[in-house]
DNA sequence: CAGATGTTCAACCAACTGGTTGACAACCTG
DNA sequence: CAGGTTGTCAACCAGTTGGTTGAACATCTG
C-alpha cells in the first residue's frame, strides 16, 4: 500500500462498484450492509471496495455502536481536477499556439516539418 | 479489455509512469523511443503503457516512417471531469442543506438521531 | 539488397486485485 | 448470559497487470 495518493485516488475509481458506491455516498451517509444490498457480491467484497476508498482518502469511517457509517470525503477529489485542469490546459494552450503558427505560415511551406511548438516549462 | 470508458481512463492514470507520459504529451508529440528514454524500464514496456493509453482514448498514433508519434487526446479529460464534478457538487449541496438544518434547530436536541437528509434523487 | 532504426508481438513471471468462504470480534437486546 | 446484527480478518483462487527477454515487422539509408 505504497503507492503515491494521485494513483490511490485514480485507481480507487478505476471501479465501477466503486463509482457507484462514491455516487451514492454523496446522497448521503450509508453503513456497509445498506452500501452492500444492491450489488450482487457478499458483505466482504463491499468492505474491501469501502477500505481502498478509505485509503484513497475518499471516505471515512465512523463508528456508531456495532456499526460503520460510511462518509464521502469530497476534498480528495480537488487533487484529480487539478491534476486533469493543468494538462488539459496546458494541451489546448499548445493547440491554440500551433494553431496560430500555421495560420501566419505562407501557403506553400505545408511540407515543412512542424516546428516542436516552443516549450513553455512542464516538469513531471 | 471490455470495461467502460470512465474505468479505463481513470485506470490509465492509476500509473504513474503513464501519467508522467501524458503531463510529458501535453507539451508536444513524441514517439515511443522518446518517450521511453528517461523511464528506467525496456521500450517494451512503454509502448505498452501507450496501448492502454490509446484504448482509454487519451493519446492517438499516427505513421510517420518508423517513427508513430503519440498525440495526447485532451477531450477525454472532460468525461473525468464530468463524473468527478457532478457528485462533488453532489455532495457539498447536501453538506450545506445539512448544515441549515441544524443551524434552524432548537439547541437541546443534539442527541437525536441526525434525519436522513432529504435525498434530491440520485441514480447510478 | 544489407543494415540500422523504431516499434510491436509473444511468451513468460511475480505481484496485485476482486472475489469467495469461514471464523471471529464488537455490540445491542431478549 | 445467549443470541442476533454488523463488520472485519485470514486464507485461498482465478484473472489482470507491469515488467522482462527474444523474435519479428516496417521503413529509411548506405
Amino acid at each position: 500500500m505504497a503507492a503515491d495518493p494521485l494513483s490511490r485516488v485514480f485507481s480507487a475509481l478505476a471501479d465501477p462498484t466503486r463509482r457507484d458506491i462514491v455516487a451514492r455516498l454523496a446522497a448521503g451517509d450509508a453503513n456497509v450492509n445498506e452500501l452492500a444490498e444492491p450489488y450482487d457480491v457478499t458483505v466482504q467484497a463491499v468492505s474491501k471496495h469501502l477500505r481502498v476508498l478509505e485509503d484513497a482518502g475518499l471516505v471515512s469511517r465512523s463508528r456508531e455502536a456495532q456499526r460503520r457509517p460510511v462518509h464521502l470525503e469530497a476534498e480528495v477529489f480537488d487533487l484529480m481536477t487539478k491534476w486533469i485542469e493543468r494538462y488539459r490546459r496546458q494541451a489546448e494552450e499548445r493547440y491554440r499556439r500551433l494553431d496560430d503558427l500555421l495560420r501566419s505560415m505562407p501557403d506553400d511551406v505545408e511540407a515543412a516539418q512542424p516546428p516542436a511548438p516552443p516549450q513553455t516549462g512542464a516538469p513531471t
